[in-house]
DNA sequence: GAATCTTTTGAATACGTATGCAAGCTAGCA
DNA sequence: TGCTAGCTTGCATACGTATTCAAAAGATTC
């Protein structure tokens, strides 16, 4: 039976919920409630012997400590928020992954939160700070000034993970985009494209942005001209990188040109499906291809894909360590902005002469 | 600064983090503070004049309701548990987010637990506890039997995602697995293979020993031997279904079966690619391969993977359904198991005549 | 306008734990 | 033995909100 009404008094009132409290285990064991908590919290002072005792007690009354009520003291949740958006891109998937691993090794837990659509930052914001997170990780979403200050009264830190608010002091850890961009343009050029596509992300995003930016910036530098730089919308997934190609190539295939720039791995997967299987064309024999993240699944067989990597384990660990979650004297500096470099990984999709 | 230490007192103790409170806003609004909790509490009795004097001191304030000294009261803190394994199956990475919006959409925040290696599921279980979560959804991991009457002790509905606890009265939904593994037995037979290998995953995992189960003992009823059902350990992921081939048959490749069946789709993709860009087989001509899932990456150009599909939307909803978390009524009944039907996809991986 | 019923309001309390404080205790030392 | 310093221990209180109960205020009826 969940529900068991009582007497008197509302249905929802009177559940149980939570077993045995430490006052329970107090008196079983003879103690003070003082003394189960003390038992439970590391590096207090109380004797080997009257701990054992009560985590016997405790141990046969099921007890578990509520860190709802513990929170409501000391302050702190223990718990970090991650907001996410887009999930059909592996890339987050492995940071998702990544944040959960490292902080539940901190004993941290976490809540994650997708940035629903329809919802504004505001209502995100709001939702993320009723449960009193330690601190807040923005994988996606966009960062209000207003939020931004919210946050900084209550001492809730958090982090832009690869996005930043232009003008804003807000924490970052990004990876270089821009340089990214650039190193993928010149590896296209160096393999002699001299005409090119690229098929951007989210608008809204900075991450998109930049590559574009640098990966444009580099061909001009070096003598292309605008209108042999294509732009497709491919909304960072599989899906609106390959219909994009599609779109843009299929009614004129004689306007393909000599390299495809993915801006992140899963378009540049998408586009090459679509080149190879809709268009019937070798990469990179008939054109070039190249992405960026390296994520795993680039690295399989269909695809070996030339790419940027982000490279997601000191992105992570930088994240974390600007968050300063274990460090009491931690301060939290505005504007700081740790830029990760990124890296060129070889493959087969553009040939390293 | 994040920190302000006073003239006493601990480091840790006196940092501010939680903004304005209800009494704080009563002050300014010049009501009591049940009063202001009344007026963010829909439904409550309170005028609407008065809660706009509330909500606009509220807002002068960036005042937050904190739900952890919410939840302390009312015995509930709409959050939920899922439990997560292993995130580099596409399948619960969908299956996450499918839950993550639902319960969103209900007003309830989502804790991610992995189910970290070297760690008991007792000892996972009670980190859940601890945060006093409404319900928890495994996706992973065992239950010990322990675990569940603490849990039924503490009206904490538990349901097990596309697994079981032989024996167990937890509540279960899963997709028939049985019946899938079946289904793809009858379209290799159908098919005209006669000998076979199987791709199995997690060894504790009933989900894939069920479609093992299904499947052999379909091929044993229509006169396939023993032998011919060769067995390989993919350990569920692509990366173990792709060398588990490699070293089966890399060595004998006349060793190869007509038909090859990926208990899980991101092992049928690792086996194709392994095949076609390892062995330089043409599939389904030279050999047939199954998987089963029917994840979105499976429909793509390289595999267009004939597979069995598990209708997540409609095991989400079950899920859910049966934690019956918005129902006050509702009654935790021992034993359901939600059995959803499986489907078979048809691609190109195994001709359908 | 009085009487009744409904709605709104505030005071007080409870939720489960952590911690400052003072008292009790142990060990160490002369 | 007597005294001090350092540990342990229990008491009392605080954390921020929801809810009960009784009182007050409105609404409704005759």
């Amino acid at each position: 039976m969940r529900i068991r009404p009582g007497v008197k008094g509302t249905l929802s009132t009177n559940r149980k919920r939570s077993g045995a409290t430490s006052i329970d285990v107090a008196a079983l064991a003879g103690v003070s409630q003082s003394a189960v908590s003390r038992a439970f919290t590391p590096g207090s002072s109380i004797t080997k012997e009257k701990q054992r005792l009560i985590l016997e007690a405790a141990r046969k009354l099921n007890y578990v400590p509520n860190s709802i009520a513990s929170s409501l003291t000391t302050k702190r949740s223990n718990t970090v928020a991650v907001i996410l958006g887009n999930l059909d891109n592996p890339f987050y998937v492995h940071v998702l992954r990544a944040f959960i691993d490292a902080l539940q090794g901190q004993g941290r837990q976490v809540f994650t939160f997708s940035s629903q659509h329809g919802e504004t930052t505001d209502e995100l914001i709001n939702r993320v700070l009723r449960y009193q997170v330690d601190g807040v990780i923005l994988t996606a979403a966009q960062l209000s000034t207003r939020m931004a200050n919210i946050c900084h009264d209550r001492d809730v830190p958090i982090v832009l993970f690869n996005r930043y608010v232009p003008g804003s002091d807000a924490s970052v850890v990004r990876c270089n985009n821009v340089e990214g961009g650039r190193l993928m343009a010149e590896a296209f050029l160096a393999a002699g494209a001299r005409s090119f596509a690229m098929i951007k992300g989210d608008p809204m995003g900075t991450t998109s942005q930049d590559r574009v930016r640098g990966f444009t910036e580099c061909l001009l530098d070096h003598g292309i001209g605008r209108g042999d730089i294509a732009e497709i919308e491919g909304a960072s997934v599989y899906d609106g990188a390959f219909h994009g190609v599609l779109e843009r190539f299929g009614p004129d295939r004689s306007a393909l040109p000599d390299a495809i720039f993915g801006v992140n791995d899963i378009m540049a997967m998408g586009a090459m499906d679509a080149l190879r299987h809709r268009f019937g064309l070798r990469i990179p024999e008939d054109i070039l291809v190249g992405g960026f993240d390296d994520i795993p699944e680039a690295a399989r067989w269909p695809y070996r894909l030339t790419t940027v990597r982000q490279p997601i384990d000191l992105m992570v660990d930088a994240t974390l360590d600007m968050l300063g979650l274990d460090d009491p004297t931690h301060v939290i500096e505005p504007g700081i902005d740790r830029l990760i470099p990124s890296q060129m990984v070889w493959r087969d999709t553009i040939p390293s002469n």
